[in-house]
RNA sequence: GCACCCGUAGCUCAGCUGGAUAGAGCGCUGCCCUCCGAAGGCAGAGGCCAGAGGUUCGAAUCCUCUCGGGUGCGCCA
């Protein structure tokens, strides 16, 4: 239940009412006011706008907004949840609810255990979302991973939110990219057989992680490919590089607990069963008037060396907001990338999502506006399309940068680093930070247990949490610790201020998801967590000097059941709002 | 030259589709355990929200401009 969400059709009804007075009017748009958790405790336990909101509509018939206010807030009064409602400052509806109703709250995290937090009613959407999509020519480095774990915890995130979702790698296997990638792994297997091959041309891969490539070739072929020209062994050699590398690129997500469901090859646009998906998709924006044979001007401030001006095949991109036109054909006929990428997009409207969304490195922010045309003009604006851009990540040991030099092959790989600290530190780190701001990643840190490190303070928290269900159990002999017998415990009994704001914040958990959801924005969770984590561990450490604060309290059974089952609460939302994010949630830490 | 992202405490960053007195961690200052709830907690100092206009009941948040940083800019992917 999301006790926000209650509240908001609440006042919603009242407003409702007064329109049918005819004092405000008829079309009144009822979502566009907000009930939140006021940042003010002293103002009570939930806070309106509505009527601020409201204000330019009902001015015909309210004096102002604090007027429409105390007619809200007059009428919220009779509401049997409600203790108290006042207005204050311009027109807030200050609203305290009465005990019962943060009980009732308390007993849905425990009755809905996992489910807590999820939305009610329908309005699931079929939701593709695309990410990591590293073009399969080597290993992939920490800034894939970035995208590749935020792609990861958004899916889980919208799939906890009651969407379907489709986790979907998009594979660059039909570019110049793949043929070099071939050239080198062909220069590999010369190797495997025994030729001299010398230093790695430039323009050739030089990673040592082809050599299991060419010696498979080698076991594969014999030296049968050795002395034929190119053409007649680039498509073999480059569809089991392409497999090798792809293989190496899933080990590395499994690794960080991410498993695709489709992985979708360029290739199989053109080549596969379907025919040439690229010239369909062309020739629906034709239909549509969107392509048309023009010249480009060349860019300003930017001199190009061999810059050719040509007629050529353009798709009309400027009609939905991008700045000039894009072309569709390069100057030897083939496609760009860009008319794959639309008959790719394509394919995905075709399967019917509502909702794309496409994670991508930061460097490709200018290939945005053109994506946005392309999906708007297939779908005739039915379709939505959420870019989410992933800036880099600065890897530093004890706040000294790490070199990470990409010349002689010997960066940094995604593997080694989620080798050293572990997937949990991992994800969560690239997930403590919104997703366009760079990211500091400390090595050392991550794996310090002290609370600086965000990582180990929430997971403590839940270890914390389930260390007080063991130890009642210990203590208390006959302790039923199970959903059903914690729902029926006194819950009223929970006066003291800390319980009541770990109660509070519990209570904003479904808020959070909805909120974190609907902007596409994982990281809120993980705040919430570390704010939740943050008032248990304070909540704890006061029962240090207080000991009637203590969650177990032989004298008085009645009184730790209940407080076990907030205790139980907690670790059911810290283990949920863990999960979305993909990372563990431990019952002890060691 | 143009487009997109960013500019919040000394540092790294939050700020919930415009809300009330701008928050957290680190660092700094001072406190709380001679194992039983310190892998933690409490308190203090620290801000012209880059700057200037505008929109309105109300702006860190939206619009315009300026400054500063990043990323890109036909046939690469």
């Amino acid at each position: 239940m999301n006790l926000f969400a209650e509240f908001h059709d609440r006042i919603a009804e009242i407003l409702q009412r007064i329109v049918a007075s005819g004092r405000l009017p008829k079309d009144l748009d009822l979502s566009r006011f907000v009930v939140e958790p006021p940042r003010d405790p002293s103002h009570g336990d939930l806070a309106s706008n509505a009527a601020m909101v409201y204000a330019k509509e009902a001015k015909a018939f309210f004096f102002n907004p604090r007027q429409l206010a105390v007619e809200v807030a007059v009428a919220l009064a009779e509401d049997p949840d409600v203790a108290e409602a006042e207005v204050a400052g311009p027109g807030f509806i200050n609203i305290r609810v009465r005990p019962h109703v943060f009980t009732r709250v308390l007993q849905a995290a425990l009755d809905q255990g996992p489910r807590f937090g999820k939305p009610a009613g329908g309005g699931a959407l079929k939701v593709n979302v695309e990410y990591v999509s590293a073009n399969p020519t080597g290993p992939m480095h920490v800034g894939h991973g970035r995208g590749a774990v935020f792609g990861d915890a958004l899916a889980n995130l919208l799939e906890f939110a009651g969407n379907c979702v489709t986790r979907e790698y998009y594979i660059n296997d039909a570019g110049a990219q793949v043929d070099v990638l071939a050239r080198s792994a062909h220069l590999r297997y010369r190797e495997a057989l025994g030729q001299t091959i010398g230093a790695i041309p430039e323009g050739l891969y030089p990673g040592d992680y082809l050599k299991s490539v060419g010696a498979a070739l080698a076991e594969k072929y014999g030296d049968r490919l050795a002395a034929s020209p190119e053409s007649k062994w680039l498509e073999d050699v480059r569809a089991t590089a392409i497999d090798a590398m792809m293989g190496m690129i899933q080990d590395d997500l499994a690794a960080l607990n991410i498993a695709h469901e489709v992985f979708f090859s360029e290739r199989s646009l053109t080549r596969g069963p379907d025919g040439d998906q690229v010239a369909a998709a062309i020739a629906e924006l034709r239909r549509r008037g969107l392509v048309y044979e023009g010249r480009l001007a060349p860019p300003k401030g930017q001199a190009i060396e061999d810059w050719e001006d040509r007629e050529q095949v353009l798709f009309r991109s400027t009609s939905f907001g991008d700045d000039v036109d894009r072309p569709l054909l390069k100057s030897d006929g083939a496609y760009t990338y860009f008319a794959s990428d639309i008959a790719y997009h394509k394919a995905k409207i075709d399967r019917g999502y509502a909702v794309l969304i496409d994670i991508w490195g930061a460097d490709h922010g200018g290939y945005v506006k053109r994506m946005h045309a392309a999906v708007d003009a297939l779908s005739d604006g039915g379709v939505s399309l959420d870019v989410k851009l992933c800036q880099l990540v600065k890897l530093m040991r004890r706040g000294e940068p790490v070199k990470m030099s990409k010349r002689s092959g010997d960066f940094v790989t995604l593997r080694e680093v989620v080798d050293e600290v572990g997937v949990d530190a991992v994800r969560f780190i690239m997930l403590f930070r919104k997703n366009d701001a760079p990211l500091e990643f400390d090595l050392a840190k991550v794996i310090e247990q002290s609370k600086d490190n965000p990582v180990f303070y929430v997971q403590y928290a839940h270890a914390r949490a389930k260390s007080a269900l063991r130890q009642g159990l210990a203590i208390i002999p006959g302790l039923d610790l199970s959903a059903g017998a914690l729902g029926r415990a006194d819950l009223g009994l929970l006066i003291d201020p800390g319980e009541q704001e770990l109660i509070r914040l519990i209570a904003q958990f479904p808020r959070v998801i909805e909120a974190a959801a609907h902007a596409h924005e994982p990281h809120r969770i993980a705040f919430y967590l570390h704010d939740l984590a943050s008032s248990l561990h304070s909540h704890w450490t006061r029962g240090k000097d207080r000991p009637q604060l203590r969650f177990l309290n032989e004298e008085q059974p009645d009184l730790t059941v209940a407080r076990l089952a907030l205790v139980s609460a907690l670790a059911t939302v810290l283990e949920s709002g863990l999960g979305v994010l993909g990372v563990g949630a431990p019952d002890e830490m060691r």
